[in-house]
DNA sequence: CCATTAAACACCC
DNA sequence: GGGTGTTTAATGG
């Protein structure tokens, strides 16, 4: 049975060991560890409270330690577009930073989240001195143009209750959302701005998938019970989303981070 | 017609 | 109070 949405907990890692652990951080050296370390900060974002607005200036790189964030957009009128899901391990915001302009979007706490948040300069820092960093800023942003490659797909040719599958699936990416727990805590309002549909479609596909054994419904949050079902619902399309477990693995290579 | 959705509604966690 | 499931009226192909 899927837990209810309040009752999840907020340990996680601690800020220090979640950047030794990351996967950008391969080839620094101890000194270079504990300088992120030192001028990364934490933050918990209570549910529903914004992580980062749209408008503001891109001050840091943001890291999810522990709960679930989404990246999304208020139109003037009120209507809400969720791009994505960013889970526990995530991280989000590099966009800004890279083209150092206004946050084209707000980032909210879906629940309440433990954020790690790096400062621009460190950002720039690492990028400018390590591979393996900029290789996972690349393979991040290639792999978010494939989530979108595919969310077009299924927007264009895919009924809706395969585009809800394949936009759930997405979220499990495990490369962009290493954290994502089986037991989804949103509620079918919020996958229904995830994937574009109304909360009736939304709940009537969800009710189709559970029919088919691919998900469990619980109360305000969904159990992935088949995610490779998930992927391949449809009507024999590979899904741009669908790819073997093991990818995705940052390659170390040599190359150096000089001391700023 | 048929499909879809926003709004309103009554439960229930 | 918020999430879910259902009905209803409006909309548009």
């Amino acid at each position: 049975m899927p837990r209810s949405r309040d009752d999840h907990d907020l340990s996680g890692p601690m800020l220090d060991e979640a950047i030794r652990r990351a996967p950008w951080a391969g080839d620094l050296r101890p000194e270079q560890i504990a300088r992120v370390v030192s001028e990364t900060h934490e933050r918990t974002i209570a549910s529903g409270s914004f992580v980062a607005r749209q408008g503001d200036p891109p001050g840091h790189w943001l890291g999810v330690l522990n709960g679930l964030v989404k990246l999304s957009r208020a139109s003037p009128a009120g209507r809400v577009v969720t791009f994505t899901g960013i889970a526990s391990g995530g991280w989000i915001g590099e966009s800004a930073l890279l083209r150092n302009e206004r946050r084209r979007a707000d980032i909210v706490a879906v629940r309440t989240s433990r954020i790690a948040l790096m400062p621009r300069e460190i950002f720039l820092w690492l990028l400018e001195g390590s591979i393996v960093f900029n290789r996972f800023v690349l393979h991040q942003l290639n792999e978010r143009l494939g989530q979108y490659f595919s969310l077009v797909e299924s927007d264009r040719v895919q009924d809706s209750v395969t585009r809800i599958a394949h936009c759930i699936a997405a979220l499990f990416d495990p490369f962009l959302n290493p954290g994502m727990e089986a037991d989804l805590q949103l509620s079918q309002q919020e996958i229904g701005f995830l994937c574009g549909a109304s909360r009736q479609r939304t709940n009537e596909a969800l009710h189709s998938l559970e029919d088919l054994g691919l998900v469990k419904i619980g109360y305000g949050c969904v159990r992935v019970v088949d995610l490779d079902g998930l992927r391949g619902y449809g009507d024999g399309v590979t899904p741009l989303c669908a790819r073997p477990a093991a990818g995705g693995r940052t390659q170390p290579v040599q190359g150096g981070l000089r001391d700023a």
